[in-house]
Order: structure tokens, then sequence, then C-alpha cells
DNA sequence: ATGGTAGAGGATCTA
């Protein structure tokens, strides 16, 4: 069984207690983990090693930065998708334990009418077209991260007040569904699960406690593994804890 | 009254 999960960790200086804390609680054998917000230069490669994970890494100063710790040692590993022509750090591709794991950081937008929101859809567009490539050459593939979109009314905890706003609107939730379409699937969705389920709550008016919240982080996985794919849960605890992320991690087991 | 909170970095920018 391989346990493979995503985290928005908001900071790993911030957050690097926390984060050890978690692995040592789930023992997942890769995390990828996004917003590092870490030069390459400060990242915490000596605490990390010390509970038992590697770790490859992408980060610039302030901003983005996302890192793959596992188990087993990564190799193949890209920070630089062909095509995608992007300086910010938001992905990182490896291969790890018989899988080959696409990390994103997939840009927030803003709001739908700045410019940043036109960078995000041309941005999903671009990876959406690698993927497509990379599915002909690994049929063992996970995408996983923060995706920055919730799919469907039943993802966000207002579809009526959010509807057409960023991380909801039809263009975003268009773009996802045509990513789905080049063949992977939605791991969460491949289970039944409980109503009003999130991984994102905004820091603000109390959201986390109102469970004002979208489902916006995701495992999305090829059609061979999809097949393999026995669980993908949240874990709402570390968002309990005292400085949280405001993301939760999504966890996902393969047979 | 365009809020409210968090992180980076040292004034705003990003989310």
């Amino acid at each position: 069984m391989t346990k493979i999960a995503t985290w928005n960790v908001n900071s790993l200086r911030v957050r690097l207690p926390q984060v050890l804390d978690w692995l040592g609680t789930n023992q997942p054998d890769i995390l990828a983990l996004q917003e590092t917000k870490l030069l390459d230069e400060n990242f915490p490669q000596g605490e990390i090693e010390a509970a038992g994970y590697q770790v490859a890494y992408a980060g610039q100063k302030a901003y983005n930065g996302v890192a793959l710790l596992s188990r087993s040692a990564a190799t193949d590993i890209i920070r630089d998708i062909d095509g995608l022509d992007d300086d910010q750090r938001r992905v990182l591709f490896a291969t790890c334990d018989r899988l080959r794991v696409l990390n994103v950081y997939v840009p927030n937008g803003e709001n739908v009418e700045s410019d940043k929101y036109q960078y995000k859809l041309t941005w999903l567009k671009k990876l959406t077209g690698y993927i497509r490539q990379q599915l002909v050459a690994h049929d063992r593939l996970v995408v996983l991260g923060d995706f920055n979109i919730a799919p469907e009314p039943r993802d966000v905890y207002d579809p009526e007040l959010l509807e057409g706003q960023v991380l909801f609107s039809v263009p975003e939730r268009t773009a996802f569904r045509t990513l789905l379409d080049t063949g992977l699937s939605d791991t969460f969705r491949l289970f039944n699960q409980e109503d009003k389920q999130y991984t994102w709550w905004d820091y603000r008016m109390m959201a986390f406690r109102r469970n004002r919240g979208l489902r916006i982080d995701h495992i999305l996985a090829s059609e061979t593994l999809s097949k393999a794919c026995v669980s993908c849960t949240i874990d709402k605890e570390p968002r309990r804890w005292e400085r949280p992320s405001d993301h939760a991690p999504v966890i996902a087991e393969f047979r």
C-alpha cells in the first residue's frame, strides 16, 4: 500500500513543527507541500531528513514554492515543465514508489477581473496539455496539490453566494473538467463521502468554526491508478491546531 | 465605511 498526501502549509518556516508532528502520526509514503514560501537555501532539509523523509523542492522568496517529502528517494525530478513558461515555483514532478507524481500549486486568480485570473486560466490550459502528453508515457500518474478550484456546487459552503466568484467560476470549473477529461479521476469522488467536506477555510470571519469552506485541494489519478485507489480522505485535525495553515491535508491510498 | 486574518518582509503584495 502506498499512502500519498497533499498539504498547502502556507509557510513551511511557520508550519515545520506541525508538518513533522503530522508525518509522525500519519506516516505517509509521500507528502506534497505547497506554499513553502522559502528559498531553496533556507529549506529545512536536516529537520525533515531527521524525521526519516527525503526531500525535493522548488522554492522562491516570499511566495509560492512546492516540495515533495518521501520515504523512498524521488528520481527524475523536473521543476520546469515544458511549455508552462513560468518563473513562479508552482510545480514539482518526480517518480517515487512506482508513481509518477506531479505536485501543483495552481495560481489563485485573486478575482475574476484580475490579470492574475487570466494567468490562472492560461496556466491551467498549458498544464492540461502537458498532462495529456504525460499520460501517454505514464499510466501510473498522480496529479495532486492546491488547484484553487472547487469543482462542483457540493464542494462549496454556499454555491449561490459563490457562483461566479474566483475559485468557483464557470471558466475555472470548466478548466478543471477539461483536466479530468485527459484521463484523470478526482479520487475523493471515487468513494461515498459525507456532505460539507472542505479542504480550505478563510482565516477571516470564523470561517472554519462555521465550516464555511471550499474543497480546492485534490488528488487526481490516472485510470490505472484509480482502479488501485482504496481511499481518499481529508484530515481536518491540523486546521484545529494553534496557528494553523488555512488548508487541511488530503490523503489517498493505493494498492 | 470594501471590511476581516495570516505570512513575508520591512511598504505593500498575495492569498
